[in-house]
Formats: C-alpha cells, structure tokens, sequence
RNA sequence: GUCCCGUUCGUCUAGUGGCCCAGGACUCAGGAUUUUCAUUCCUGCAACAGGGGUUCAAUUCCCCUACGGGAUGCCA
C-alpha cells in the first residue's frame, strides 16, 4: 500500500445528485487537488431495491457539468475498476466467508418479521434497540450445513460486547463509542449484495483510499468499520465527518422543504461557477474576508483543517445573490454560454447580435438565467397596460408627442445617445413637456412601463420596427 | 429511550485567553449616483444558549443544564 492520497467521494445511485452530495463531492475533490492526490469516483449500488435507471449516467454528468471531474471511476475507468460496487460482489462475499472463518463474523437466520418483532419489543421495554446476537451462538458447522441447505440467511459481524473505541476524526478530532451501543450489523444481505459497511471498508482498503471524507451521517459508523480493518488486519484510512446540510428549520436537507438535486438548481439557471462557490461555504471558510473563489482558487486555497463542525443551513437567498454576482461579473461570453438555450427556449431564434445585448442587459438584474429571460420579456412580446397607464397613453400631449417621434426616429441613422437626447430636447421643447409627462409615456409606449433602461437601449433591443409599431397603436 | 456530535447576528461565518462593549457576507432599513429602473457605493439594525468553575483576564479552557441534529435498518 503507498502512502499516496486518494479521496473518494461514494454516493448512491437514487437518482439525482444531492446538494449534500455535491459539497461532499466537492470537498473531496478540493483536498485531492490542493495534496495533488487522487479523486475517485466510487457507485454504491448495492440496494437493489433502490435501483434508478439511468441514476449514475445522471449523476457523472451532473459532476462533469459543475466541473468535478474524477481521476478515476465509472466513465473514466482506473486501476482499481470496477467502480460498480454491484459488480464486486463476490469480492465482498469472500472477505465475510473470510471473517466467518475468524469467527468475526456468523450466519443469522432471523427473518425480517422476527427482527421487527423484537425490536418492537426492545421499544416498549425502554430497551436500546438493536440486534441480540441470538444467532451469535449456532455452532459454525451447523450453521453452515443450514446455509448449504438452502435456509435464508445474513452474514453479521460479531461486534465486541464492552469496551471503548475512539479515533480521530480531522474534523471533530477524538470521538469515543461504547461497544455496548453496537450491535451486530449485517455484512451479506439475504439477496447476496454485502451492506455499505462491508463493501464500503473492502473497497476503501482495496482501492487505496488514504482519507475518508463523507457526511456526518456516517460518524456512529465508524466502531464498525474500525472493528473491520482490525480483523482484516488493515490500516484504516483518515476520517473526516462533514456537518450536515439543514433545511431553514434545521433538520437534515431534505426534498419536503424545496429542491435539493443539483439538477434542479441547473434548471432554474444557477450557474455552475455560483453552485459550487456557495456550496463550498457551507461548512467551509477562507482565513480571510474573501467569499467569492472560482474552482481553480478553492483548489489552492482549501484545507480541512478549516471545516466547520456544526451543520449549515441552505440559505436559498444567499445562494440567488451568490448567483447573481457571478451573472453580472463574468466575462460577457461566458455567460452568453450559459444563457443562451434558456433565451432560445422561451424565444425561438433570436439573431446572435441581439441575443448577446439582451443577454448584456438582462444580468445585472436577475438572480438566475430564467429570470434573465423574464427581464426581456417586455422586448420580445405584446405589451399589456392597466386603464391607468392607458389613460396617460391616451392623453393629446402623448399622441402628438407619439406622431412626432414616429416621424423622427426613422430619420435617426444612426441612432445613438447623443441623437436620442437631441430628439428628447426638442420634444422637450416642441411640446413644452418635462419629466414624468416626457418621459412617462415614452417608456410605457415603448417599454409597458415607467421604469426601465433607457430609451435607447430600449430601442436597440426591442428593434426599431417594433419600436415604431408601439408608438403607432396610440397615433390612431 | 440510548449513544454520538454540535451551539457566535434571522442565515453563512471570522475568531483558538488580552488586538472583541466581537469582524465579514446574505437579508432588511436608510442614503448617494442614475430622467426612472437595475447595477455600484456609503451608513445602519442585529449574535458569543444558560449556569458554574479555571485564570490577573474568557467567545476562546473544563463541568453541568438546556436546546438542536444525527445514529439506533437485510438504506446508503
């Protein structure tokens, strides 16, 4: 075994990838890269009832999309393929025969419904619930001779009744169990497929992996896994136990209390750049003030040793600024890259020119590409009024300030700030108007509504022909 | 219930015994800039869960309590 680093990041297969799954991803492929270490990419997929079609495809492109790219894995391959845990399971089949053999481990023959049966009991004598070992005593010889013949059974792993455990964990440093609190897990479910606890330490071990970085879900886990390596006889990796994501009420992230795949976050038009960044601070921050850190910077600037222990809530509104920021500060053909199916989407064609200065015009007042599109709404279709606006619209001044401003603008070539402000001075004076009569129902002819960018912009983008068609309905 | 982990502004966080009557960011409020809107800038509101210790000195160390979360599965 070398002393290289190799992280993992080892999700299952459900069928999107989680926001939690994503920092988790994230924090492992950050520590891979500052150590110049390895980031591999590992498919739990050994609850066949959880099976998802097209879940890992999904997933991998969903890595690939925000930029967290593994050294090794299912698509790219590596030496330690497979990285199918559902195609390792002989693997996991020998290494539990093997603990049998120790005496580490033995058969189980108890059904689900005995099991439920005793927990249940166990509740209601205020008892801690958990496996009784009732099967820790079958003789091994008889126990195999009932396998062989055919009786379902599990493969447990025979835990250490008393006595202390602790290790260090980077991120909580000394953690202590009771080994009274743990019971004896199952190893080898009845369908064959081993549980995450076997696969996950006979993989961890086989594939090299140097530090474990996952969710603080995993923390009481442990005792089992070091109970593992120990009979193995291997050297387990680093531990570090990540805080949790939190819904605003802060129980565990969950789909109840808005979105939590990444996917859909993609889809509403969070920048990738935006996700990762605001996601990283989740349960991360840089010695310093500075927050905004574009992928490359965090491969440099990220360290273990300065993540947070308490969970962080995902704070949807921090997440839109975020977002924001980077919609109105990345170079403009970036997100011109980004933007552009959600324009082509909602607006069909749209000529290359236009596309980029709507574009221009929509990010520094959106949160998100979708509301980029809704910003541009006004340029590309029908205008509607409320009787109020109309009445402003229908006013004399309006009209023969419309019909003068028909015939002049097409006379503007080309039409530029400084001869849009000539025409707005000598409308200025023609009709003796200023302010809000002036501009009011200019911008409400041409735009829907009394705010909004200038006039010019406001021509350039909704095209002048369409300018003209706004002015001409209320010459009639 | 039991075990484990955690607890600084509403939220994300800085802070490792004196620099902190606690700093930054989001949100919110007010102001400046802009014909208006958006952007930008400035200002402001707002927190060390509570109680005991240790110390000349605790946000920082220890203990207790409270609260929150996780685990307690032939799910990961």
């Amino acid at each position: 075994m070398s002393d290289a680093i190799r992280v993992r990041f080892a999700p299952s297969p459900t069928g999107y990838l989680h926001v939690g799954g994503l920092r988790t991803a994230l924090y492992n492929y950050l520590y891979a890269r500052k150590v110049g270490g390895r980031f591999i990419l590992r498919i739990e997929d050994t609850d066949q009832e959880r099976y998802v079609e097209g879940a890992v495809e999904n997933l991998i492109n969903t890595l690939d999309i925000v930029g967290l790219k593994p050294d090794e894995g299912p698509a790219t391959g590596g030496d330690f393929a497979p990285y199918y845990q559902s195609q390792r399971t002989e693997l996991y089949r020998n290494y539990a025969a093997e603990l049998v053999e120790k005496g580490a481990a033995y058969y189980c023959f108890c059904s689900s419904e005995e099991l439920d049966a005793m927990r249940e009991e166990q509740q209601q004598e205020g008892y801690v619930t958990g496996y009784d070992g009732r099967c820790r005593n079958i003789a091994p010889a008889e126990a195999k001779k009932r396998a062989a013949d055919g009786e379902p059974y599990v493969i447990r792993l025979k835990t250490p009744d008393e006595g202390e455990v602790f290790f260090y964990d980077i991120v909580r440093e000394k953690v202590t169990f009771n080994w009274d609190m743990v019971d004896d897990q199952v190893l080898i479910k009845s369908d064959g497929f081993p549980t995450y606890h076997l696969a996950n330490v006979v993989d961890d071990h086989l594939m090299e992996i140097s530090h474990v970085i996952r969710g603080e879900e995993w923390l009481s886990s442990v005792p089992k896994h070091l109970f593992l390596y120990e009979q193995f006889g291997w050297k387990p990796p680093k531990m570090a136990h990540l805080p949790l994501l939190l819904n605003p009420d802060k129980s565990k992230l969950s789909k109840r209390q808005g979105d939590v795949a990444v996917e859909d976050y993609l889809a509403k038009g969070f920048l990738p750049s935006a996700m990762i960044n605001f996601v990283v601070l989740l349960g991360w921050h840089a010695a310093g003030d500075r927050e905004i850190f574009s992928l490359a910077e965090l491969e440099k600037e990220f360290s273990l040793k300065r993540v947070n222990k308490a969970g962080a809530v995902f704070d949807i509104e921090k997440l839109r600024w975020m977002n924001g920021q980077y919609l109105k500060n990345e170079p403009l053909a970036e997100i011109i890259k980004f933007a552009r199916p959600f324009f082509l989407e909602r607006f069909g064609d749209i000529e290359e020119d236009r596309l980029s200065r709507l574009i221009d015009y929509a990010r520094p007042r959106a949160a998100t590409l979708i509301e980029m599109t809704e910003e541009c709404l006004p340029f590309m279709q029908k205008l509607e009024y409320s009787a109020e606006d109309r009445a402003l619209l229908e006013e004399e001044t309006s009209k023969a300030m419309f019909s003068f401003w028909l015939e002049e603008l097409s006379l503007q070539k080309p039409l530029t700030a400084e001869s849009v402000n000539a025409l707005l001075k000598a409308t200025s004076e023609k009709f003796d108007l200023k302010g809000k009569m002036l501009y009011s129902p200019l911008r409400l002819a041409l735009f829907g509504t009394e705010h909004g960018p200038d006039l010019l912009q406001i021509i350039e983008l909704s095209g002048l022909q369409t300018s003209l068609k706004r002015l001409q309905i209320w010459t009639d």
